[in-house]
DNA sequence: CCTGTTCTGTACCGCTCGGTATGAAACGAA
DNA sequence: TTCGTTTCATACCGAGCGGTACAGAACAGG
């Protein structure tokens, strides 16, 4: 079906990665419409046809941002052994959370770990996106058992947790200021632990 | 010196400490001056005569927090070795995080991770605050080495900053409802991994 | 008692928030 | 050209924000 009408002045995909960056660097609550729109170079009626409201765009962006920033994660899943796919996580972690052409740390903390009590919904749509990528780690981690990759008697969700919790750490730490050679180094110490536990045999 | 005029009528711990809770619930922004004196039990002119703004009242709450609720992180720096005072520290940093009495996770994480563009001196703020006890940490560490209980080529602050990585990690963890189990869980990984970090030769 | 000082409660300020009514502008179809 | 449809820009809404003016109430000292 051919679409009538006035055709839209601008391109969804930009105006979500100029949407991201503010509520990355502001967080849900932080991030006005007023400097939404001003960043997206739309006005609100135009943002409010396009995403119905603020939650509304919130709610694509983190979408689009699972999808463009966090694609290393998925990448990470994908190395052969549960000790490559802890390497490839943590340190591509570090990298991402320090890129200099984009905010320091993590849109999914940054964007609304503390919320006022009608946007409790907010924190909770954020820490289930969390849990999903800690789920797939874990997923990844029951197959390297089945695979023999990993020995019986280790505890697969653990070490997603693990995982999860350091890189949620160094997430904390890139948002105040810490340069990406520190958040490297504490990867390499977790991932001495993530062998050691992973591998207690040896 | 006494005093003259009115007395006060309500005990500025106390107020303090009904504030930290909403503080530490809703986030720095998230507050309301309406939700904060009825919770404090108290009116807008007494918040503002005693405490100056919203801001120098968060200052307070934030300074009564790493007094009060930060004890067990100064206690843990007492123990005799370098592991135990990470065992220490993460274990102790689990239960505090999931007091069943107080809200989940940590009111330095909860409280600002993410501020409008005027707030940033809250983030900052909170930031120093958490380098502050990270440095403490390294100053331990620092003395183990000095005592011979570390090894002279293990790196004093690479310790300190994956210790602190760990501990902000679980309070994220923590504030998206995951039970003390799997703080604990995660903590006795960690400490696996700083054992082999710390105490190379072995 | 009266006076000076400090605190308390009410009622209010300007401002910004998220969200919307409205009419003009820009297209495809006929 | 005219129409139906969709998006655009302006201007506005009620509500809640942080912060304050003001007058009365509660104390100590004289």
């Amino acid at each position: 079906m051919t679409q009538t009408g006035r055709p839209r002045g601008f391109d969804t995909d930009d105006a979500l990665d100029r949407a991201m960056e503010v509520f990355w660097r502001h967080g849900y609550e932080g991030a006005s419409l007023t400097e939404l729109t001003a960043a997206m170079g739309i006005n609100k009626p135009s943002l409010y046809a396009a995403f119905g409201n603020k939650e509304g765009l919130f709610r694509r962006v983190v979408a689009r941002y699972a999808d463009v920033e966090m694609a290393y994660a998925r990448d990470a899943l994908d190395q052969p052994t549960a000790r490559d796919v802890a390497a490839a996580l943590l340190r591509e972690n570090a990298v991402a959370l320090t890129r200099p052409d984009r905010p320091a740390g993590c849109l999914s903390i940054q964007g609304g770990t503390a919320c006022g009590t009608d946007n409790a919904a907010i924190a909770d749509f954020l820490a289930a996106s969390r849990l999903t990528g800690e789920n797939a780690l874990a997923a990844r981690f029951d197959r390297a058992v089945d695979e023999g990759d990993l020995a019986p008697e280790v505890d697969p969700t653990a070490l997603a947790r693990f995982l999860s919790v350091v890189t949620e750490g160094q997430a904390v730490h890139a948002a105040a200021g810490a340069p990406r050679a520190h958040l490297e180094q504490s990867a390499e110490i977790a991932l001495h632990a993530f062998t050691a536990a992973a591998y207690p045999v040896r």
